[in-house]
DNA sequence: ACGGGTTGGTTCGTTCATCGAACCAAGGAA
DNA sequence: TTCCTTGGTTCGATGAACGAACCAACCCGT
């Protein structure tokens, strides 16, 4: 990991997970994925990251078989950073620290998550549980809502594009992008 | 955060919680709040962190609400640091990661978390529910007992003396220091 | 009274990741 | 032929992490 030391003496699977998701931006990026962002300049202009950290960010997931690269188009060529079943796994820790910080940080409700597929009005338990159901949601049944703390009039596209109700890992489509929207 | 950048932008409550505990060794300082360490110097033996890394975090943590700084011996005067109930709160965040980093990651398992109360010999799922009771286990309530993948000889004190069975938050008492363990 | 040990830090020079702006290249589209 | 889009790489400046040394308050043994 960073800065010469890594995490390795730890002896622990916390340290070891932190050793691959535990660098600047990484979490976001995973969030970001399971929110249906799978491009690189969606990525961009969502996170306001620097690109060189992007494109070593999604190397490294990709490199640790979280996200799978893989070209949606031939001509011109195209590519696209989608979840594998490893990152899918870290619906949990991604949960659960959005509830944590919505509790204990933020203290204003962004987003909402619940089950799609019983149509309930109460949103998901810290680890992705359905209060109603009382089954733990698999990630493609959650449907996300904008929440009342969330900023109705965001300056970029892709934020845009994530205040309409949708599922989880629903492919993100952007409107066609314009020069502003270059950082 | 660090390196003039931050996530306020994110609007989303995971990055208010990243901007808190997202930053280099807070969560493996929080993973060992939870295991019963509370001194500087254990904590400093145990993680092998940078001492003034360590100072900072402990600051921050503490400004955050997340630990609480107190004396728990007047002369000489001696300082602790145990989890808040927000501190307390985070404990699906470090079961969940910590699952994900033993089936995905170290693929061995270093610890088993059980629930002390029903007697199981089943193990805690990613957001601390026991198998056997259905219920989501209080953090007090949790053994932690040594698992197959675990170094049964470290180098320092505070990896002996967490190497018994104990219950989570119960604070640690640590064999004498001596010169050696000083880094 | 003095030296040594324990605890909980601070200081400081070196190393290295992040930032942000500029540049680049492959391939359409006008 | 020139511009635009996408997905990057390069590079200098900034600032955090590292690690070793130093420091201060307090205790104990002699």
């Amino acid at each position: 990991m960073a800065l010469g030391k890594d995490y390795a003496t730890q002896d622990c699977s916390i340290a070891g997970a932190l050793e691959v998701v535990g660098e600047r931006w990484t979490l976001l990026l995973v969030r970001d994925a399971f929110y249906g962002v799978r491009r690189y300049n969606d990525f961009l202009v969502h996170l306001g990251i620097p690109r060189a950290v992007l494109a070593t960010r999604l190397q490294t997931l990709t490199a640790h078989g979280i996200l799978e690269k893989r070209r949606y188009q031939q001509s011109p060529p195209r590519e696209e950073y989608v979840l594998t079943e490893a990152g899918l796994a870290l619906w949990p820790v991604v949960r659960s620290l959005g509830l944590w910080g919505r509790q204990h940080v933020t203290l204003s409700q962004r987003r909402i998550m619940r089950h799609a597929v019983c149509g309930t009005d109460q949103e998901l338990g810290p680890y992705g549980e359905c209060p109603a159901c009382g089954i733990v949601v698999p990630v493609g049944d959650v449907v996300m809502l904008p929440g009342p703390g969330l900023d109705p009039n965001p300056d970029n596209p892709v934020s845009r594009a994530l205040l309409a109700p949708r599922r989880l890992l629903e492919p993100l489509i952007t409107e066609p992008a314009t020069a502003g929207d270059r950082v």
